[in-house]
DNA sequence: GGTTGACCTTCCAGTAGCTGGAAGCACCAT
DNA sequence: ATGGTGCTTCCAGCTACTGGAAGGTCAACC
């Protein structure tokens, strides 16, 4: 397979694949041309990461769970621990934003939007942090 | 002020500070020696620039809401249109998050965590998109 | 007057995870 | 032979800082 087809059924750009191998995510072999050489498990891979790294995973824990899926004497506790941490930088994230959205919902609610200058947004976003 | 104390006052590393001198964000006085004089106008940007930067604005977006700050005939309807947008665009995160984490959830919650190697999360995740 | 230590300066490099673009082969169809 | 598409490498740039080195300045203390 080269870098297109797999791009196409991996769902990544291919320039996205050529950065993996860079940094050794994949290793992919060669044809006499010089062209990458995919493999099912080359494509594999690829939708896997393709997967985790929709789910927010750092390129760094995706490394990590494409070892523990390599390793077939893995424990399913490393993996759900990853997960598990990962889910909670997800739910700090998420709360992060709410505070985020919270704070300036009630600053837009409050402004006029019309032609004159008074602005709370401008107001609010002045004051040191409450 | 030096930077020093500016930092203090407005809730930001004296580097940051200094990286948004560089990209024209403020424009402090010097002193004979070479510091940085920061005047209370400055401070006030500062801590403007703190502010906005915790709720998600980019520097782009602070610079346009800074331009606004200091325009005395603005329309706060400009200022509101721009805190919409981030507005919305901080929903659209939040909503991305809550999709990853009801399928990360789900992967987790069904994962033993125990010794054995049978991991529906790695299952999971090599999976194409669904 | 000398010395310490805190504070300030600039400049360079690195972070995460790609992405765009240039220059140049390879392959296939006409 | 020619045109178009796809592949290759390499270099630069994006956001918003952050760390660190090398060196100048200031105030205090002995």
């Amino acid at each position: 397979m080269n870098i297109g087809e797999v791009a196409e059924r991996a769902g990544l750009p291919a320039k996205t694949i050529r950065y993996y191998e860079d940094i050794k995510l994949i290793r992919p072999a060669r044809d006499g041309n010089g062209y990458r050489a995919f493999s099912e498990t080359d494509l594999h891979k690829l939708t896997f990461l393709s997967r985790a790294r929709a789910l927010g995973f750092t390129i760094e824990n995706c490394r990590a769970l494409l070892a523990l899926w390599e390793d077939q004497s893995r424990a399913s506790s490393d993996v759900k621990r990853i997960a598990g941490e990962h889910l909670d930088e997800i739910d700090r994230k998420i709360a992060d934003l709410q505070s985020m959205r919270d704070t300036l919902g009630e600053l837009v609610r409050d402004c006029a939007g019309d032609g004159r200058p008074d602005c709370p947004i401008l107001t609010g976003l002045g004051k040191p942090r409450s």
